[in-house]
DNA sequence: CTGAAAGCGCTTACAG
DNA sequence: CTGAAAGCGCTTACAG
């Protein structure tokens, strides 16, 4: 194992010298960065990353947690494939995007009880600098709790009041869709609420609510359907609507996650009813699958690539400055229009 | 900070003493021990990793590199779906286990160069105590050129000649679900074969002629279509084989990929042709979309969970032991029977 | 522009 | 069973 001081020895300079030089500060003399320069390459040196972290305190590694429904059904929820499909399209990119900025990225799943003190690991070992937090799941104790030992972290994907966040506008996700369905002639517009635990719920039913007397069409109790984020619920959801009478039966539904409509897929299929020709459809969170659903889904795209990119670079900037305000991006969501929607004259 | 010589200090004993406790050194006598840790919780005292990895050389940091076909071409291919969605199943999973071994998880997603030196940055940084690559993408010499820095490597996924490994059994993977087509009075079956790059190809397709074989059925070049791991392939393997004149037309096809049957499904869609009852098809990984599609899809399921658990399993082994023999496991595959796949009478 | 020295917080022989 | 001491490989005032 080569250290600063071979790397001095060769050079016939000192181990603070040869410190400047590999970070890179500029009161090195040309010449001798020169020569350091090159003992470095010629010993193949690299520097001993825990030396380093032991006396500056930072690590250099951010950590990505990913909360689950309850630490014992995570499993059976992603054998249903949401989970796992929701936070992939999140990890690779932000694993990417921190890479370029010179940090690594540690995973860890996680599973918040309610008034629970525990904390994920890597951040009771202090082995991250900062922190992610990824999807709904996440309450505003559980931030609060993180915040007091880590100051950098950044909930993605959800409001946050007691943290820096990237979000979408939850409200206006839903507003959007139901007004494209409406401009598509659709009158009776069921929506699958999604999972009423989810912090998001609220704030996309208002969505709902306010597209429908935007256009002046009464809101419907009966045409709100609870589902959690699952496929199965989808499909009785599904059945529910079908079963509805004829003349009042909805023309349109909207689904509070792709994951939910693919559920919804299946009842229609094996009861050969035709999508968009008999109802149409429209998902949310563009999730890969959308685009391999037949037809394919029109769905709402919340960015998540962006929405990846904003939180690390937040991250970047809180960790440049902490304390300070609070930092926060709503990134704007669009409608990717494909062929689950049918146009009523 | 509380330090170890704070902790010495409050119980009245060394550094060496509280550094035994917390090591969980059977050579403390059981009351100092007890005053040791009372001390400890007291103080809230915490390690420091930084320090203990600077002396030890252990990181406690396992490292996962995911190999993506193109440097600046991954995120293209990940909007068609397969590669997040074929990596996160092994990701979560991965940094579950590895957790419960008391081991974090260091996530690098990463272009190989063949003949390049470049390695994963936490491998050059020596961020890790040893490195899972995942999927069939990395070729020899990349296995090779890691275990020049790193000696604990598991190859997850595809055989591996240079370090220990855990996959499943490829040719019989084929094997399995052409003999079940067979078994279902399936004669004239075709085979959309994956990408010729991927290391797992020839296997496969070896597979594929085996279980023909078998069965006394002639191997025909024209029931082959090559596609790479994407839907849009799919999609037009299912056009070349119904534009085949009908008499020879293959009555069923299995696909290399269930990714690839996805986009074969939107095909037979658009053109109302019925599955199962005008073709069968058969998927291979049983990733998370085969029982969203319409019809579910038959699939091969690889056991990507056991799999994953598995690699850490035998990477905790060799961290135990460097050097001697080969570590490897084949995981059996088996067919999960959905409804794609028609008995022919 | 450069270097000697102290110190970060641990672990590990070693002596007792 | 316990402790004093050295050392892991860096960075950081500080002095020159």
């Amino acid at each position: 194992m080569v250290s600063i001081k071979d790397v001095a020895k060769e050079a016939g300079v000192s181990a603070t010298t040869v410190s400047a030089v590999v970070n890179g500060l500029d009161c090195v003399k040309p010449s001798t960065r020169e020569r350091v320069l090159e003992a470095i390459d010629r010993l193949g040196y690299i520097p001993n990353v825990s030396a380093r972290e032991l006396v500056t305190r930072k690590k250099q590694n951010i950590g990505l947690i990913t909360m689950t429904y309850d630490r014992y059904e995570s499993r059976r929820h992603s054998k249903d494939g949401s989970e796992d499909i929701f936070y992939t399209e999140y990890i690779l990119k932000i694993a990417e995007c921190l890479e370029n900025m010179g940090y690594g990225l540690l995973l860890e799943n996680f599973y918040y009880e309610s008034g629970s003190k525990r904390l994920p690991k890597f951040i009771v070992q202090k082995r991250v600098d900062g922190v992610i937090v990824v999807g709904s799941l996440y309450t505003k104790e559980f931030i609060k709790l993180l915040r007091k030992y880590i100051p950098a972290v950044v909930a993605l994907g959800c409001p946050s009041e007691f943290s820096d966040y990237v979000r979408n506008d939850y409200t206006e996700s839903v507003t959007l869709p139901i007004r494209y369905l409406i401009a598509n002639g659709h009158r009776r517009i069921a929506y699958a609420s999604g999972d009423p635990l989810t912090s998001a719920y609220h704030y996309k039913l208002l969505g709902y609510q306010m597209a429908l007397e935007e256009a002046g069409i009464p809101y419907r109790e009966d045409y709100v359907f609870e589902s959690k984020y699952l496929a199965t619920e989808g499909y009785c959801v599904a059945r529910k609507i079908m079963e509805l009478p004829e003349e009042t039966r909805p023309t349109a539904v909207m689904f509070a996650s792709d994951i939910i409509a693919a559920g919804a897929y299946q009842y229609f299929y094996e009861n050969r009813i035709r999508i968009p020709d008999e109802i149409s459809v429209v998902g949310y969170e563009n999730l890969p699958i959308s685009c391999l659903l037949c037809p394919p889904l029109t769905s709402v795209d919340w960015h998540k690539d962006r929405m990846s990119e904003e939180a690390c670079n937040i991250m970047l900037k809180r960790l440049e400055k902490s304390g300070g305000e609070q930092l926060g991006i709503v990134i704007p969501c669009n409608i990717v229009e494909r062929s689950s929607v049918r146009k009523i004259e």
